[in-house]
DNA sequence: TTGTAGGCGTTATCAG
DNA sequence: CTGATAACGCCTACAA
């Protein structure tokens, strides 16, 4: 076992308060110079540290945020999404000296099953990244008391706190950007409908063909999977295909980088040329988009300062500066690369 | 506040001790089931968790893993010792349902100074990551009565438990490798001595000059970084040139591939073909081994299975079951690639 | 300036 | 089978 603060108290020959008092050093608990050296000297003879834990326990902090996550690839730091708002929590924690204890399960069901007895407690607060819609999990949350905030998940709920992307907006821009080049037929290639973004930008999508007076057509819009699935794209890309030429899109935004390299591949396969018969944009910038041919234009997502801000913000609903509720949206930005250009003339 | 045990035992009109008793759920402890029944509905009226945190200090076990690691780079995850290694972890921890908290800082001192009010009682284990052999981090981990294990340190102590490579074997295969192709004259391109495989995987190029009867020629060996830094090579390299053709070395083993990429740099500089006239074997087997011209022949460490087996014995040294100073070194693997081939004839 | 004592939420060891 | 009660290690009024 450890030494404790008894052990010191006797060592320096006063009571456990003081040694707390100068341990701990507040500016209002004054102690006189010669027994705070005592105390010093002992905690240091006899390697004395205070426990965390019982710390914890009697000031109901432990400067410790927990983030829950789960995966299925093996892979966490090597996921497009995961890795970079991990580093941007953990630089933020670094500063702040918070450890960081990292929950993660395999499904949203063991998460449920295991995060009472795990954060209760154990964390001040709670970084929920990449929630599915359909999980109880928030509702779980919200019985436990512990402070919480959603990160890349910015579902329209007047009581949670969350940090994302504007997808909306960028949506909306990656549109009004194809729009801009002259594009006139647009198609949709969505993500899971468990991912409240799928949804977002699929609005976004929406909105720039009302401002530009164009018509929303159904039938442009397709399902698909955030998810890596070579060929899943086949039949959204087959579909579009089969439309007489002058029905034909001669654009694709694809609502992440995934679905778009898929979505190349399939157009490859069909002896379509991009961007010259069909422009293709995605979202996210993955690593892979500039690997593939030819490089993907795509809405960037600030991932790294979703992390960051969802940290801080964390931080600051722990100390009661945030109001319930509370949405923090970044703002993407478009990276042209090779991608898109305007659409073919009719001849 | 959190609902307490006392309320659940109010609500369910027993004693805290049964409420204790059915919720840990313990084969000795026999309840009436009746009573049991009682006590569950209660709990799961008020919305009741035990505090993993009084939990914690009552049992004198968190379930918690600490890492300790420190990076300079903003990005933990793209590291590719760091992040791989964390993936392995991550992985044993998420089967045996252990919590893991990140202990990142800036530099070894500040993790020093912080490190025992974060780890006493918050963690039951470490897991530190690539110390520096000059840190006293080792030496204050001992006076912690915490249980601890290095990872992707090996160095030479009795009373460590360590899991690594072997890097003595795998910088003796390294080089009986480019011996088999008829190398004579090898180059090392070393590592920061502050880490210690640096120092053993010399020792293995060392040991297989011995083995096959080569003069081991110091002033082959030349200092070096193992973290990118463009250009750092091309003093070494230059010095290599620099010598008579026939006393020039025909192969080099750098100790990482961030070396060995640099000096592919500044040999094509020096308009040196390779492999023709001089061979590069790495280590790592980073990604962007496989990216450079030509691709790179390395020494495969197996990162992750270094990260599983580390979590899985500190799991097993806290139940008491590993001897101190055991230590367990993986076997490293050739990748062989473009970079190397046999010697030039001379003409 | 310092000490006493109650509390934080559990677990576990006793009796009963 | 169940209930007191003493740890666990620390913080913090409240007294002295």
């Amino acid at each position: 076992m450890a030494v404790s603060i008894y052990e010191v108290a006797t060592e320096a020959r006063v009571s456990i308060a003081t040694v707390s008092r100068v341990l701990n050093g507040r500016p209002s608990a004054q102690v006189a110079p010669a027994t705070q050296k005592r105390v010093r000297e002992a905690a240091l003879r006899l390697d004395y540290y205070p426990s965390g834990v019982a710390r914890g326990l009697a000031r109901g902090r432990m400067n410790t945020i927990g983030l829950v996550l789960y995966y299925e690839q093996p892979s966490v730091t090597s996921d497009p999404y995961l890795g970079p708002c991990l580093d941007g929590i953990l630089a933020v924690h670094k500063r702040d000296h918070q450890n960081t204890v990292l929950f993660t399960k395999s499904s949203w069901a063991e998460a449920l099953e295991h995060l009472p007895s795990f954060c209760n407690g154990h964390c001040d607060g709670l970084l929920v990244i990449l929630p599915h819609t359909d999980s109880a999990i928030i509702g779980a949350l919200a019985g436990l008391k512990v402070p919480f905030l959603l990160v890349g998940d910015s579902r329209d709920d007047p009581d949670l706190v969350c940090v994302d992307v504007d997808n909306v907006g960028a949506g909306r821009d990656a549109v009004r950007y194809l729009i801009g080049l002259g594009h006139r037929r647009i198609a949709a290639f969505c993500g899971n409908a468990i991912f409240c973004s799928s949804g977002q930008r699929l609005e976004g999508y929406r909105q720039a063909h009302e401002e530009a007076g164009l018509l929303y057509d159904p039938s442009l819009v397709r399902d698909g999977s955030y998810f890596p699935a070579p060929g899943s794209c086949d039949a959204s890309v087959r579909a579009l295909l089969d439309r007489p030429l002058a029905e034909r899109p001669t654009a694709i935004f694809c609502f992440n980088d995934n679905i778009a390299i898929d979505t190349l591949h399939a157009l490859r396969k069909h002896g379509i040329a991009v961007p010259q018969e069909m422009s293709v944009i995605g979202f996210d910038d993955v690593p892979a988009a500039t690997a593939v041919h030819p490089a993907l234009t795509t809405v960037r997502q600030p991932i790294r300062a979703i992390g960051e801000r969802a940290a801080d913000l964390l931080l600051a609903q722990i100390n009661g500066a945030v109001v319930p509720g509370q949405k923090d949206l970044l703002p993407a930005q478009i990276i042209v690369r090779e991608s898109t250009s305007p659409p073919p003339k009719l001849e």
